[in-house]
RNA sequence: GGGCGCGUAGCUCAGUGGGAGAGCAUCCGCCUUACAAGCGGAGGGUCGGGGGUUCGAAACCCUCCGCGCCCACCA
């Protein structure tokens, strides 16, 4: 089914073109992998996004680098598979619910855990539909029947397999610790769910006795004090340590321990000790014994001490501070103290240290194969600077906070029977009777640490896992490499044997504005990318996102180049409608007699094959669609299809050869540019060539044996000729219409000189220069290197003192290289150690600028 | 406090030892029959400053200045 040019509108329509091509490629299944296929598996999984959430420009990119990747695989021949699905993204999605749920004036404990989780099943099968619509319209060839969920049946099933595994391994473990408390959330959180600021406090110092000061942050928490510690080094306190003071405000006597923690040169060398409520505390107590008291609840507020009772941390800290007062002199300066403090990720609550019993994963072992994975080279990381970070972050893990005091989330799968046993539940174990299930539900990034696996039907030995596993790569950008990448790497090697979750990481960066800045609402500077699909198309989004995608590196994206992109779509449109209005053919064998323009063209096709080849498997997007946007705009469009018009319009055996060259170029072109405008290139290609689709087409495979440097050498000198021509016009301010008598001469027997010449019907064509006429009489000389020159005759339309200015710039230019090269020739030394090719340059470029002089003074005797 | 990175044209970025580049923006001229979402031409940079290594530095080393990011239990 040909398509005639004539059907094909003057300008590229996205809207309609990917409405219709996205309906047939899921319907044909093409995007659909099969675990029984014979060819390589190429897999990856996607960063499972949000139920709650909606497609912004981040995704764009990610998406877009992953469907590149993938269908670049897929025309390569591998059973390629892309999995789609979303996150449950536990606090997140509760919080949303929970607000939705407020504007009634109604909290979740009215309702109940079970209503409430109905409400927010609810809420998931109303706003998780939403992000899978828009990955359609950015074109992404995921794979539909394998959409996942991390609450799916299967992978609770999969959460619930490796938590007993891990516990029955003694690497989960349940503890009294100080956690990181969100009093607003009600939950603990782990250590990358807190974001530290920093914030302007009051360091306030409390005299505990005549000779003990302590310095404070968070003087409520005196209240809770069960020792002041000191170092052991400090000769100030060495005779106090052992002793006790009193505790103002309480009348408790407490012990001065000696502890190597404390820093001799803050603030006063003293610390209180708080071990219910601070971390470090916390460890000081552990050492010397001492007794933790609490006094703030889970919503921080006062629980003892009379006057203190009810009232929240922020209250009770100057009032604390005021009653100390009130005892006279126990308060003895307050200093402003710019510290940093904690915040709730989700709710930017100050976070609250909390001693509260929680589970933990021992991350110790696992940590260390994650690293090790990557020091022995199993897994890569692109770019490999990147790795630094990762390994800096692993070495250094602290154990994982596991519990949540959520509803939202896959419920702990340990009982408690009425004597205090504890009881792991397996997945096809059920509990002693009157045995009661753990109230909180696991971290969500638990469930998504086992994504890789978990999706392809682990803990079962499916035909997906078998075939699919390991995956091939993960994309995403750099901010969540420590939250999920590492995760799923302790993970997926612990679960599977040693085999890390993917062979490469690849990490790209976040999506900025134009001028570098950070998106957000506030500032009005965020791009929506469904936006910019409705006006400019998914292509022009993708490509405008993949041109700036260099690896790990932040990309700046902006209206008007979303609009370049939507150019460049239509030039590619126009290319090959010009292409088929003109019979060009794409099968058969390459025609061997070649013209050197077509020569040419194949060279630089072979060039640019290999170039996007190498670009993709160094994951340089930007580079890929760089060449490929140079080479289709500057070599295919500006010069050749130019080129090749007088050929094609004159018919012929010369023309049927061009016509199948020009095809070749565009099926191959069409095919380079799939994987990132995969819609234009499907409507193209398929009118080109008549097949079925692009997206199951072979990706092609660089022909070394076209690369050609005596046809590129050829039409190089067929350029430059053109372009001085051309330059030479513009300066003159002569119109393109008007044509100029013109003669082309050479004055030495050389390969520029021939292709010069042979080229002559093409370089008048695209310069408009009329064959010398009667009386023709040179009024200007174009000298280029190698003795071949343009002589025209512009009497009547020159404007001498224009071009007297420009020679003058010109032999400038030229005088200034040629000392230069000279200098540097001049060197003995440097002729000693440079290597020949770099003399050879210099050298030639040498001759060059000496030729430009002769031809400088050559014009200007012709003016005068 | 620790670590990582960046500073190249108006903007965003490539380039990491041998002729300063790209896209967008700007200026001039063109409806030349695939495309005005186009064509042709042009201008524009002491490669953050200073010092060093080298025959040669945007690139390598030192230093200063400016900016960004990540990690962090000095109260």
């Amino acid at each position: 089914m040909t398509t005639n040019a004539q059907e094909l509108p003057a300008q590229y329509p996205p809207a309609e073109v990917e409405a219709r091509r996205y309906e047939q490629w899921v319907q044909n299944g093409y995007f659909r992998a099969d675990a029984d296929s014979d060819k390589p598996a190429y897999t990856i999984v996607i960063p499972p996004p949000n139920v709650t959430g909606v497609l912004h420009v981040g995704h764009a990119l990610d998406h877009t680098i992953q469907d590149a990747l993938i269908r670049r695989r897929r025309m390569q021949g591998y059973e390629a598979l892309w999995l789609p699905g979303m996150d449950h993204a536990g606090i997140a999605t509760q919080n949303v619910v929970e607000r939705r749920l407020a504007t009634d004036g109604v909290s979740r404990h009215d309702l109940g855990r079970d209503a409430f989780l109905e409400k927010v099943w609810e809420w998931k099968k109303e706003s998780g539909g939403s992000i899978l619509g828009q990955m359609r319209r950015l074109g992404d060839s995921v794979d539909w029947s394998r959409e996942r969920f991390t609450m799916d049946a299967g992978l609770s099933r999969a959460v619930q397999t490796i938590f007993k595994r891990l516990f029955d391994d003694g690497l989960i473990y349940r503890a009294n610790r100080i956690i990181n408390w969100c009093p607003r959330c009600l939950t603990a959180l782990s250590d990358i769910e807190v974001e530290h600021s920093d914030s302007d406090g009051e360091l306030v110092y409390i005299r505990y006795s005549d000779e003990i000061v302590v310095a404070t942050t968070r003087a409520e928490t005196m209240l809770g004090d069960t020792a002041v510690a000191v170092n052991p080094n400090d000769e100030r306190y060495a005779h106090l340590v052992d002793t006790e003071v009193e505790l103002p405000l309480t009348g408790r006597r407490i012990p001065i321990v000696a502890d190597e923690h404390v820093d001799p040169e803050f603030g006063t060398g003293c610390v209180k000790v708080t071990p219910a409520h601070d971390p470090n505390d916390f460890e000081i107590g552990q050492r010397h014994d001492l007794p933790s008291i609490t006094v703030m609840d889970e919503r921080a507020v006062i629980t003892t001490h009379g006057p203190f009772q009810g009232l929240d941390r922020y209250e009770a800290r100057p009032a604390v501070v005021a009653a100390l007062r009130a005892e006279g002199r126990i308060v003895r300066e307050i200093r402003p103290y710019n510290h940093s403090v904690g915040h709730c990720s989700r709710c930017k609550t100050t976070v609250e240290p909390r001693l509260s019993l929680q589970w933990f994963v021992n991350t110790t072992p696992l940590a260390k194969a994650a690293g090790d994975a990557v020091r022995d080279g199993r897994v890569k990381i692109e770019p490999v600077e990147l790795e630094k970070r990762y390994f800096a972050w692993v070495d250094n893990m602290h154990d994982w906070c596991i519990s949540r005091q959520l509803w939202w989330g896959h419920r702990i799968p340990v009982f408690y029977g009425p004597d205090g046993e504890v009881v792991c539940v397996g997945p096809d174990e059920t509990a002693p009777e009157g045995y009661t299930q753990d109230a909180d539900v696991l971290d969500t990034w638990f469930s998504s640490a086992l994504w890789p696996f978990s999706t392809l039907g682990w803990p079962e030995k499916t035909p997906d896992l078998e075939k699919f596993y390991p995956t091939s790569v993960l994309v995403t950008g750099y901010d969540i490499l420590f939250f999920w990448v590492a995760r799923m790497m302790m993970f997926g090697l612990y679960a599977m044997d040693g085999v890390a979750p993917f062979k490469t990481v690849a990490l790209h960066g976040m999506v900025r504005d134009q001028f570098g800045k950070k998106m957000s609402k506030s500032f009005g500077n965020v791009v929506d990318p469904l936006d910019w699909i409705d006006r400019y198309g998914a292509d022009a989004t993708r490509f405008t996102l993949a041109r700036g995608a260099n690896p790990g590196t932040d990309v700046a994206v902006s209206e008007e180049w979303a609009a370049a992109s939507r150019n460049f779509c239509n030039k590619l449109w126009n290319a090959t409608r010009f292409a088929l209005a003109n019979g060009a053919t794409v099968t058969g064998p390459l025609p061997r007699d070649r013209s050197a323009v077509d020569s040419w063209i194949l060279s630089r096709l072979a060039e640019v094959t290999a170039e996007v080849d190498r670009y993709f498997e160094a994951y340089e997007f930007a580079k890929v669609c760089d060449a490929l946007f140079h080479f289709a705009w500057d070599d295919v469009c500006d010069w050749y299809l130019e080129l090749a018009k007088p050929v094609l319009f004159a018919g012929g055996p010369e023309a049927e050869k061009t016509q199948r060259v020009l095809g070749e170029v565009l099926d191959t072109l069409h095919r380079l540019l799939h994987p990132v405008v995969p819609f234009v290139t499907e409507e193209l290609w398929t009118t080109l060539t008549g097949a079925e689709t692009i997206v199951t087409a072979a990706w092609p495979t660089a022909r070394p044996e076209l690369i050609n440097p005596t046809a590129e050498a050829s039409v190089a000198t067929l350029q430059e000729v053109v372009t001085e021509i051309r330059r030479f016009r513009a300066d003159q301010g002569l119109k393109p219409s008007q044509k100029v008598g013109g003669r082309l001469v050479a004055a030495e027997d050389t390969a520029r000189s021939a292709a010069f010449l042979s080229h002559e019907p093409l370089i008048r064509n695209l310069a408009r220069l009329e064959d010398a006429a009667e009386g023709f009489e040179a009024s200007a000389t174009l000298s280029l290197a190698g003795g071949i020159t343009v002589e025209i005759d512009t009497r009547g339309t020159i404007d001498v003192a224009a071009e007297r200015a420009r020679l003058a710039k010109d032999q400038a230019v030229a005088e200034k290289e040629v000392a230069q090269c000279r200098g540097k020739l001049g060197n003995a030394e440097f002729l000693g150690k440079a290597p020949d090719q770099v003399v050879d340059k210099i050298k030639a470029r040498l001759a060059a600028a000496e030729a430009e002089l002769v031809r400088i003074a050559a014009a200007l005797g012709k003016l005068a």
